[in-house]
DNA sequence: CTGAAAGCGCTTACAG
DNA sequence: CTGAAAGCGCTTACAG
């Protein structure tokens, strides 16, 4: 800048002005044009450090998600990284992996870094961030998540409970009879949720509590492989639910290799889209996320938060209904028609 | 800092000095520990905007790559900001798809925001960035690619000659004689090596050129409807090599759907890792490339690039050995096995 | 219409 | 051992 206004023998200031639009209508034209064209020759682009020490402003927004390499976040960083560029704000983002050290010590790292604002799937165990974030008045939305001891915390998340309740009247319409449902772990309200809706909806359609199956992250795979086999062997159950992406990849898998038939055998329904579905020999039944609204609403009001600060906050806890996509894993009723077809196609 | 000079009665100089532990042989100790102390009671983070301002130096390094969503970068975006973080450095990065458009404009935003360097997935026809990289005296690295018209820029991928060389010979050793090979209608000079290893390799061994089909990535799903029933029905191939994760899941996905038998009517091997395959009735065969050892490879080039700006660049190109992991997709000899094996598991 | 000047929160060469 | 001062590259209220 300094170098664009000694050649042409004017003011840092007045480059600035021109630079960013400033006070247009009482700058002279000419020198305007003069400062644009040398400004375009040199490639000038401004220092953003510069900028954002001056006017406390990055235009970055900080996104905490639990692992990026998972289909349900990255689509998520995608879409916030879309809207968040048609307000003119770039996303840095960063994985926790559930945990709540590795959360803190991001959050840290994107503080400093002065971020505008932050969109965070806080991992259980570290709602004091929430606090702090309150305190030094830092704007936040919560995503995929909330909190009971933190009930003012603005989140946006899907409606679990409904979610859950379309799985299990979608599951009773097709004829099964002892569901189960794998799910992980981990004190986390919205998949209390989903086992909530899970079991009072069994309870109310089909007078009977479903079989519950909780494995640990850390051993998913060998958990899995015993849980698979209990449950068809043992518990006998008709049809399973998976609760996450990651538990019905582990879950798929084994089925897979079983050979279990789906839906004859076993109905199956899982929580989020998946690409991998796609390589199952039955096209896999799915509670899909509304993932591009509610990331749109969490970016416009992170955004309407930075921008209006004094305006009072919208929302504080916001939920999303999903949508059951059915296909054949979970439909009884089709089952005959699968076999035809795949028999006809059959090559020795 | 200010608050914590004023507060202590000292001034903000040496509050930068002993919070960065400068000059420390010469400081009063006990002023020293009252400064940190009461850093550590204000909660305060050095403000690294206002830092690298003066510094000239963001500590963050610029990932561009095609696709964050597809596990072969989502991986390598993991194992280098692993790699950087110990180096205490932080990544952000964003996807191009492939677009020269899109690429530029991400790579003008990592520039104006002072990465101190970049890891860059260049797509086809966006060289020219190398050469302005270059004048700009931005140290930098490509991944997963190489141009010859840039023979200097420094590169880390895989040695993909090498790596069909190793697909074909499996193949044929297998028993193999009609294989074909599914890759992208791109001028990646990464891809056009996958694909003339391969070309030659069939001629050496099988005195026979390889059916090529070459797909338009807007329209994949579509095209491998078709390619895959010509391939098979019309060209009778007995194998098929996937050249890209993203191809072998719509590939994949149709064989899964016309219910193929794999590895008998059909070998299989990909390029690439993937989670799904795991959901696919056979377990794949797959190229592995050392994601791991690359990343590392291109984040501790990069770092001593920035670090010791004067010594000479230690690599222009470098190329690593995949290693290829054979699973029943592509084993003949393993089927009659495979098929006792999944009868005794059926039921019914 | 344009410029001189202060200041954002740090670092660091220099002086004492 | 410690502090005053300059400066990183911008923005902007103020004066002319």
């Amino acid at each position: 800048m300094k170098d664009i206004a000694n050649e042409l023998g004017v003011s840092v200031a007045l480059v600035s002005y021109v630079l960013n639009g400033k006070k247009t209508n009482k700058i002279n034209a000419r020198t305007a044009a003069r400062i644009k064209a040398l400004a375009a020759k040199m490639n000038y682009t401004p220092n953003q450090i510069a900028k954002s020490l001056k006017t406390n402003r990055t235009n970055t927004l900080g996104l905490i998600v639990a692992d990026i390499s998972n289909l349900f976040y990255s689509s998520i960083a995608k879409y916030i990284e879309e809207e968040a560029s048609a307000y003119g704000y770039q996303v840095i983002y960063g994985s926790a992996h559930e945990s709540h050290d590795r959360f803190e010590q991001l959050l840290n790292v994107l503080l400093a870094r002065q971020v505008d604002g932050l969109i965070l799937a806080i991992p259980e165990n570290a709602e004091k961030s929430i606090h702090e974030l309150t305190c030094i008045n830092k704007p936040f939305v919560v995503i995929d998540r909330k909190f009971k001891n933190a009930p003012k915390a603005p989140s946006i998340l899907l409606d679990n409970y409904d979610a859950s309740q379309q799985i299990v009247k979608h599951m009773a319409a097709n004829g099964y009879k002892r569901p189960g449902l794998i799910t992980i772990n981990r004190k986390l309200c919205h998949l209390k949720e989903r086992k909530d809706g899970f079991t009072t909806t069994c309870k109310e359609l089909l007078k009977k509590l479903p079989f519950v199956y909780e494995l640990h992250e850390e051993k998913l795979e060998e958990e899995m492989h015993h849980i698979i086999r209990r449950s068809l062997y043992e518990d006998k159950v008709d049809s399973l639910c998976f609760f996450t992406n990651k538990i019905a990849m582990a879950g798929l898998s084994e089925i897979a290799a079983l050979d279990v038939e789906v839906p004859g055998t076993l109905g199956v329904v899982c929580f989020d889209e998946a690409e991998a579905y796609k390589l199952f020999k039955t096209p896999v039944s799915y509670l899909k996320q509304p993932i591009e609204t509610m990331s749109k609403a969490a970016v416009s009001y992170l955004i309407n938060r930075i921008e209006h600060p004094k305006e009072k906050p919208s929302i504080t806890i916001k939920e999303f209904k999903g949508t059951l996509v059915v296909k054949e894993s979970s439909s009884k009723r089709s089952l005959s028609l699968v076999k035809r077809k795949n028999q006809h196609l059959v090559r020795s």
